[in-house]
DNA sequence: GAGTTTGAAACT
DNA sequence: CAGTTTCAAACTC
């Protein structure tokens, strides 16, 4: 698999706007999908149902399978999942120059034929042969050829077997219907590897409201302890699990041996272009090449459940290490799960895994130069494979080679949450001390819009910035469903799941996303400023234009508005929403203002402005708030918002001259800021070496004492006035302030001092 | 912060 | 398509 260039990316707006193409493609996927669905049925996987209840029961007893017992129902530490006798594991690598992995149904003959003939639970995936040819993606159809690990575990084991383990196991739920408990059961395959390995897995469930069986997702990836890098960590995989009300849940485990090291995946294409804004995730799904092709690293023990839904993973250029994190702790003596870091050494990565509706397969392709994000879907391969989950031979150490990267600075999350009812059935946090992710932050649920809307899926040009398309329930192998590319950012503020580059992550500056706050007011612990202000809508229910949030594309964050249902929770009504703006005007959520080279010359507004009474020089001009001159399209009256325009001029260099004020306000605070900081840091002597430093340490401890004394006196001195307590505070703050300067200008008096003498 | 103005969006 | 209403941001006080 590669990543496309950025010029080969500039091609894919074409093939994926092209709907015809899109919708044959789905056709196409339709009929490989029905024959995956006979064998589905008669296997084990049934498709989401309604109703959770009917898998709850399934993972109960997957959880009663396993050898260890969970403390919540969100995690299993130490067991895979098994249900609905599907079950993938086995670990798997990515090389660095993966791009992403998609599983996906396969489109493949070869894959096909696999699928049938694995008509019960048994695995798709020949393990014996060491490749895994998991799915294929797009039009390309080149399945993705996944490397199995060298565990002597018969292949066609199925999930069942609860001896067979990982160690550590994440579960986070994604999606999924309030009623859907997000736990997912996981049957630990290997007990012996727990003490060096820790897996994790990330389990997704989600529902669409078209279709009853909620799909889990559940991504492990092992790490080794004792390996040689400790932050070498692998996503295994995620297991899938459906229920529906004839068959039980389908699991599909996903675990990655530490031990393989990342190899670079030569791969056909993928494509994706970058990101428009660090903000904006695209998600590529890359078609690994064909099976010729050389498999790369990746050992996927992977066990396909029917539908079931597989990430698709981009990975940067520099394989930075990315981590998942579950919130969750594991139970037992596993150690904490550490976040799940993929990735490679340097730069920051981060991985989105974006949960699927009901509807498995996702690809995610965002078209350069264009804000929407495109997510394909792509039904899940008929067959059930079972992959033997990973013997402890297979779990060896890995080095640490991060499995999915996303374009640079992008952070994703995955959200976990039944679909509908983010509130009800959020995941509880998980409890491990997770590495590099903050878990402080509110849950929220990546509810995955299960309303099909088959209107929607033609206006693929037309979709609100930021759009990406997720399965539709219902709507048959391929549905659609319209997510802003915010959607991805709350994820990344979801505690369950979190992909983000390993240690370097830290270091790395660059990763910002759009909006990385909550939505409503959710506050997140990572501080990005908000690119957009919040909006104050308080009878549109930021549902209709008027709302910016929601004209952009995006879910209200931090925003004031009122009744708001331009979130997760109201995606349904969001998409009706985003439906009848576009039955309105086609258009309404591509960019007024088109986008200029260089210079603002080449930027105009689409439309034009109507102003008639602000003269086209307030903001109430889009033109000129967008920083543009009117032009011949505007209908404007009394226009002064052209090039010659005197007023227009005036009021440019008043705009500059404030920024400019601003600007060195800023700096000044900055800098003041920084010397008193440096001041007070400053606690040790300092050789006078003519550095600027002070020379003594003024802040002694009998200085110290000598301020507390003061404060105590100025304390007793209001109380012996009957001072109110109010007036004695201001006071006090007052003395302490004298001490502050006192002791400010004696450190700057030695200074000079020490520095004459130095002279 | 309350009230007014404005123009885009929505509606008829 | 035009006129009117609704709406939220921009603006003023």
């Amino acid at each position: 698999m590669d990543v496309v260039s950025p010029e080969l990316n500039s091609l894919l707006p074409d093939e994926i706007m092209d709907t015809e193409a899109i919708e044959d493609i789905s056709d196409s996927q339709a009929h490989g999908t029905n024959t995956q669905s006979k064998t589905t049925n008669e296997t084990t996987v049934p498709m989401e149902t309604d109703t959770t209840t009917s898998s709850l029961p399934i993972l109960k007893q997957s959880l009663a399978t396993s050898t260890t017992s969970t403390k919540t129902t969100n995690s299993v530490s130490g067991t895979t999942v098994s249900t609905g006798g599907l079950k993938l594991s086995g670990p798997f690598t990515i090389s660095a120059a993966n791009h992403q992995i998609i599983l996906n149904k396969v489109a493949t003959a070869q894959a096909s034929e696999a699928s049938k003939s694995s008509a019960t639970c048994h695995q798709v995936i020949k393990q014996e042969g060491q490749k895994l040819l998991v799915t294929a993606i797009g039009k390309s159809g080149s399945p993705i050829v996944l490397q199995l690990p060298n565990s002597k575990a018969p292949v066609g084991q199925t999930s069942a077997d609860p001896k067979i383990q990982t160690p550590q196991f994440k579960v986070v739920t994604i999606g999924g219907r309030p009623e859907l408990k997000p736990l997912v059961g996981c049957t630990t395959n290997q007990m012996t590897a727990l003490q060096t390995q820790q897996l994790k897995a990330v389990q997704i469930a989600k529902k669409t409201p078209t279709s009853s069986a909620p799909i889990k997702f559940i991504i492990t990836k092992t790490v080794n302890s004792k390996g040689a890098s400790p932050q070498s960590q692998v996503v295994a995989g995620r297991v899938l699990t459906q229920t529906s009300s004839v068959l039980p849940t389908k699991t599909i485990t996903l675990t990655e041996p530490i031990g393989t090291s990342l190899q670079s995946i030569p791969g056909k294409k993928i494509a994706i272009s970058p990101l428009k804004t660090p903000s904006k995730v695209t998600v590529v799904s890359v078609a690994s090449p064909t099976s010729s092709a050389p498999p790369k690293t990746v050992t996927l023990p992977v066990n396909l459940a029917l539908g079931q839904q597989i990430l698709a993973v981009q990975q940067s250029t520099s394989a930075s290490p990315v981590k998942v994190v579950s919130s969750q702790a594991t139970a037992q003596n596993i150690k904490p799960v550490q976040s799940v870091a993929v990735g490679g050494v340097s730069g920051s990565h981060f991985k989105t895994i974006i949960p699927l509706a009901t509807q498995p397969n996702v690809q995610q392709i965002q078209v350069p130069g264009s804000r929407f994000h495109y997510v394909r879907l792509v039904t899940a391969t008929t067959a059930s494979s079972t992959v033997q989950p990973s013997g402890p031979s297979t779990n060896s150490v890995q080095t640490a080679k991060p499995m999915m990267v996303s374009t640079g600075a992008v952070r994703m999350s995955v959200p976990i949450v039944p679909a509908q009812s983010v509130k009800q059935v959020a995941p509880k946090p998980l409890t491990t001390a997770v590495q590099g992710v903050s878990t402080s932050q509110t849950q929220q649920r990546l509810i995955m819009p299960a309303t099909p809307l088959p209107q929607i899926q033609p206006n693929f040009t037309n979709l609100p910035p930021g759009t990406v398309l997720a399965p539709a329930p219902g709507g048959g192998n391929v549905g659609y469903a319209v997510v802003p590319a915010q959607y991805v950012t709350q994820l990344q503020q979801s505690p369950f799941v979190t992909l983000a580059n390993n240690s370097s992550f830290s270091a790395s500056s660059g990763v910002q996303t759009q909006a990385r706050l909550p939505v409503n007011g959710v506050s997140t612990t990572e501080s990005t400023s908000r690119p957009r202000k919040p909006c104050n809508c308080t009878k549109s229910q930021c549902l209709k234009l008027y709302c910016d949030c929601f004209a952009n594309g995006e879910f209200c964050n931090n925003c004031n508005c009122n009744n708001c249902f331009n979130n997760l929770e109201h995606e349904t009504e969001r998409l009706k929403a985003i439906k009848t703006c576009l039955d309105r005007n086609p258009e309404a959520f591509k960019p007024k203002i088109g986008k200029g080279k260089e210079g603002e010359s080449d930027r105009r507004h689409s439309k034009g402005c109507n102003c008639k009474r602000s003269g086209c020089l307030k903001n109430y001009c889009e033109c000129y708030e967008a920083k543009i001159m009117c032009s011949s399209i505007c209908k404007c009256i009394g226009c002064k918002n052209f090039e010659e325009s005197p007023e227009r001029k005036t009021l440019m260099h008043l705009a500059d001259a404030a920024e400019v004020r601003v600007q060195q306000q800023t700096a000044a605070k900055t800098k003041l800021s920084s010397q008193i900081s440096d001041l007070l840091m400053r606690t040790t002597p300092v050789i006078p070496t003519g550095g600027g430093r002070l020379p003594y340490t003024f802040v002694t401890k009998e200085v110290l004492e000598a301020t507390c004394e003061c404060l105590l006196e100025r304390a007793k001195c209001s109380e012996q006035t009957l001072q109110p307590q109010a007036e004695a505070e201001r006071m006090i703050l007052e003395e302490f302030g004298h001490c502050l300067m006192s002791i400010i200008n004696s450190a700057g008096k030695a200074k000079v001092d020490c520095a004459s003498i130095n002279c």
